[in-house]
DNA sequence: GTTTTCATGTAACCCGTTACATGATTCA
DNA sequence: TGAATCATGTAACGGGTTACATGAAAAC
């Protein structure tokens, strides 16, 4: 009867999240939605499915929650708080170190990045520099269509695409930022990650298009 | 039997593309990958299901291609090439001035921007200030978002938040520029649309967030 | 005491993909 | 003649959504 082998996105972020803290599902969701992509609403109807999978698998485990907080009645739990059990962690682990070319697709790279700050500093840096290549590809790939079909297509089509060339552009450079920061971090001191606008440059975030060239 | 409606922007693009010129599948395909989104392939999984449908609901027919180019063999028509109906050609002009909430979804928008050619000027003025009044709407949420959690998360994800919002922002002025290059075009000359770079400010095109607020 | 919000879940469906199967045409 | 590419299609599955059903706790 187990469910049907649910992955992707979803498990790597709920694992995140309750890595830092157990949760119960309603506010994991709502947690979700900050992480996954600044929006974009993951649905109950996801989650609930996701959670029991990943209670199927071991990876999490119900605990009653036998807190301070409850003031009255007993134990009778209404709220059911997941937390990760230790093939739990080091799946969680895992899915942190994973850098093969699905990690780069827009969604997967905003978790990614999410969870930087449980991300050892080497990781981090073989994350932004694939998600940068990516990008330059991306970039070429469009600055070739866009070479091609000048003048031969519609120019509000034209038009959109620029668009779409600059914004990716803006995405390199914001990379290159965040990499050159790393840098700077691993030789120098330890502030705080892009803390100022050093170039007044920093641009926008985790977007769809499945990329297929 | 017939299938099950298959519908959204697929259809929209598919009729638009035919209306242009009637065309086969596998070209279609190409056609479609520069038109949904600057990138992102559709699968023959999903196409020839979807011209199926399209046959059945009577919106195209197939056009045995008798046409000068075949050399020696017989018509063993090879090709399958499809046009709109007078049916069809009605429901992609309905599906063009369609401006609900759903148009403004960033797939929904690029579609409509590649037809912006064969849409009437009131339409494109609903679309384009429909579009920019979305994204202001998402602008104030990651606005708000971000001034709710600022020093309270990972450095890295407000990174990120900012980098989206940025994103937004451009989005805005880029479609503020479309709009008011509309109406200098309803007054004056008919000159081609964003032809220049006048603020050299042009950004990032359809994405897809699924908008959620 | 009733309405909101919190909280958990399921069933049906939707839109799309991958992998596969098939064959014609073009090119070396 | 065999390989590449053009061309059309189907079956199985995948990851998500909506709409629904249910009930406890908090707010008014």
């Amino acid at each position: 009867m187990a469910t049907g082998r649910r992955s992707g996105v979803l498990e790597f972020a709920i694992l995140g999240l309750l890595h830092d803290a157990p949760m119960h599902g309603y506010e994991l969701r709502k947690r979700l939605n900050a992480v996954m992509g600044s929006f974009r609403a993951i649905s109950y109807g996801s989650l609930y499915p996701g959670l029991k999978d990943l209670l199927d698998r071991g990876l999490i485990v119900e605990a009653g929650a036998a807190d301070a907080s409850a003031p009255v009645l007993s134990g009778r739990r209404a709220k059911i708080v997941y937390e990760l059990t230790p093939e739990g962690k080091d799946r969680f682990a895992e899915l942190v170190s994973r850098t093969g070319p699905e990690s780069w697709e827009d969604e997967a790279f905003g978790v990614h990045l999410a969870f930087f700050a449980s991300t050892p500093a080497e990781v981090r840096m073989r994350i932004l520099e694939g998600r940068r290549s990516r990008m330059e590809e991306r970039r070429s790939n469009l600055h070739a269509s866009l070479a091609r079909n000048r003048e031969r297509i519609d120019t509000y089509t034209l038009a959109l695409q620029r668009h779409g060339l600059e914004g990716v552009e803006r995405e390199v450079r914001w990379l290159t930022e965040l990499i050159e920061h790393e840098q700077n971090e691993r030789r120098g001191g330890s502030s705080a990650v892009v803390d100022d606008r050093t170039t007044g440059d920093t641009g926008a975030g985790p977007r769809r298009p499945r990329t297929r060239g």
